[in-house]
DNA sequence: ATATTTTTTTAGACTTATCTAAATTTTTAG
DNA sequence: CTAAAAATTTAGATAAGTCTAAAAAAATAT
């Protein structure tokens, strides 16, 4: 069986492994991890030996087959418990993913049947993404980024790429909601900030910053 | 904060104080938790130099308020945990206790709260066992075992002291589910087993040892 | 009351995951 | 192509929780 700790390293390398071309650094990992490059060094060993990833010294880290499905395993039981925390408990989406960091390591493939048959078989996660299924397959969504619509598209709101809490209430305060329609009606070339037209007429003004970090279908 | 470990050593004492006058012994305690007198002796230098129990060497130990405390909220998650698994999940009650046994050390009390109040505040587990309050009390329950029970009384089944997967398998093979009602219809004076009449007029029969293990009302 | 047995604690060691400081390798710049 | 900078690994420590073997205290039996 595998710790906690190895768990969020092969999560941590998936997350990272999607974000930059090539493999993973050592210290990517000791940045994302909060530890330092020394304990990633020690860490990569043991999982090297556990044959979960590639590793070879000073060359960077990749997945291997069997990582990368635990590491898909791990990611669907965490989006699995924030869709039960949302929608069955009531939380708001910006408050579940810390309880979500310690239920993914909850290790019975019991409960995660019975917790995606409870909630439906849910695609998706309260941020957007996608859940990978029970065969490890992590779906693939044609989203893009707000940030690269063009002037005058009408598109709908699909997902985040940043889930802290505190761009999460950012949202929540303009009551952009996934699922709403939004029609970009003004780009300004100064600063890339967007102006939107949203579901019920209201307009919203936002920063490129807030658009990268919008996806849309 | 508080890690599994000690989380689960609080609980033990806890549950090993209730089951024997005095003091709880090193002995009883590595027994309990499947591990040597030495790593509890450790141990339990350690909660004390936390005020979580009062241990003199070689006397044994008693739980500070402060470690009650904590360990009827850990059972109180534990309870609740294992309520939400067999009425939401549709689990078996013989098979969430070692899921419970993760569950409890998930550090939310507002999971708590919403998790309680989902499943409509129940004062009872799947074993019948009483939740502890959000208040930190643990409810009384008159039960006696059905093995002080006189013959010819009519009871009702309210609760399980044994909690293994084989015990309770034992119960469902015989249908005797929690809340059946119950006649002592014959008791033997050779081995004390007793036969019994229940709910649909199906007569069962069981060892001293089985109604020992069944607390009725 | 003393000797024997049982229980408990101490001493010293191991494992996992972490750290700091130093050494080494790779990358980048001149 | 070398020299400096950056990234990575190694060396040596620490803390938590566990173990075995040995010592000490308490309980039991003669
Ligand atoms: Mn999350
Ligand atoms: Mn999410
Ligand atoms: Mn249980
Ligand atoms: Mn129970």
């Amino acid at each position: 069986m595998h710790s906690f700790t190895e768990e969020n390293y092969l999560k941590t390398i998936y997350y990272l492994a999607t974000r930059m071309e090539g493999e993973v650094s050592t210290n990517a990992l000791a940045e994302m991890t909060a530890t330092k490059a020394a304990s990633v060094t020690d860490m990569l060993r043991k999982l090297s030996e556990k044959q979960l990833i590639h590793y070879k010294k000073y060359q960077g880290v990749r997945l291997t087959e069997e990582g990368e499905r635990l590491a898909l395993q791990i990611i669907r039981r965490h989006r699995l418990w924030e869709v039960f925390l949302v929608e069955k408990l009531g939380f708001g989406w910006d408050e579940v993913h810390e309880i979500a960091e310690e239920l993914e390591h909850i290790r019975s493939d019991e409960l995660v049947t019975r917790l995606d048959a409870y909630l439906g078989n849910p695609q998706f996660d309260p941020h957007g993404d996608p859940i990978p299924t029970s065969a490890g397959q992590m779906p693939e969504t044609g989203y893009r980024k707000l940030s690269e619509v063009k002037m005058g598209e009408l598109v709908r709101l699909m997902g985040v790429l940043e889930h802290s809490t505190e761009f999460l209430q950012h949202l929540n305060h303009f009551q952009l909601t996934l699922g709403c329609s939004v029609a970009v009606t003004e780009i300004n070339t100064f600063d890339k900030s967007v102006l939107l037209r949203i579901t019920d007429d209201r307009m919203v003004f936002v920063s490129h910053e807030v658009a990268k970090n919008l996806l849309v279908d």
